[in-house]
DNA sequence: AATAATTAGTTGACAAGGAAACTATATTGT
DNA sequence: ACAATATAGTTTCCTTGTCAACTAATTATT
């Protein structure tokens, strides 16, 4: 196969497995009343410990009015707190709350048992070797988009 | 590194990854109407000759109400014939239309520039290994979903 | 210091995609 | 043959995500 051949090929599947990883983290996600990019979010927050939506923005690659708006649903959910910010009146800090941080830690456990499952019968060099794969082709479309 | 912690960087980054994609195709199909899905059930259709759309919900892993409306959409700019089924009257087949035709290879021509591009600077044994990576995971998550 | 240009975040309008109910036709079981 | 069930596709309603215009605050320019 040459290059020309097996790029998309290799486009097709990417696009093909983030759909099926979105719909399944959306399924998984359900119960609390979140969904994969939500959670993407929330779990920012979480290992920050205390950022802004523009940091976020930058760090996720995602649209700011859509970070605007799912930083209100969360809010709203009683999942993060806003505290205007001192230095830059424009922007605030996002906390996670208690409540936050347990949810956080309950889709996580959701996701680590999902984790063992898929990842059961493979073995770990496997693994590396896709890691490093992927690592590769997210330079290389970082690179050209 | 453990499966443990090998595991959601996968996910991570295949998420990344997708998205990154799936941005990327829609900004290049834009001067054409369409979005990547869109496309890839406009290509499906090319490539098949002729297909109703339950096909196309099975083949692609879509939601039927959705491959209803994006071939409504592709019908209403003229890029495919809808020609009642005998067989099953509550079926049609979907047939690309010359106009289709068209736009399929001008798109494709579009993509093959860019695919050049980003695999300008691999090897293609990284590209296989990578695709080789690829299969493995569509299959493990085929499965755990 | 005054004006212009940037930047952080919000809002509103709109397209995309998903879930569920629905229509019309086909298939199955008795 | 007839009722029950299943299937192909459509429609409706709702949420999500994108784009563009906007506000308010900040930084840069003269």
């Amino acid at each position: 196969m040459t290059k020309k051949e097996i790029a998309p090929i290799i486009i097709g599947k990417l696009l093909n497995i983030g759909g099926m990883l979105q719909k399944n983290g959306n399924y998984m996600l359900q119960p609390f009343d979140l969904n994969q990019q939500q959670f993407s979010i929330l779990f920012s927050i979480y290992e920050s410990g205390k950022v802004n939506q523009k940091s976020m923005v930058n760090k996720l690659v995602l649209e700011k009015a859509h970070v605007s708006k799912v930083v209100k649903k969360l809010h709203g959910m009683e999942l993060i707190d806003i505290k205007p910010s001192d230095d830059d009146k424009r922007s605030s800090w996002l906390i996670i709350t208690e409540k936050g941080k347990k949810t956080v830690k309950a889709c996580q456990k959701i996701m680590y048992k999902w984790n063992e499952d898929w990842t059961k019968d493979i073995e770990l060099s496997k693994l590396q070797t896709a890691l490093e794969s992927l690592q590769v082709l997210q330079s290389l479309f970082n690179e050209n988009t």
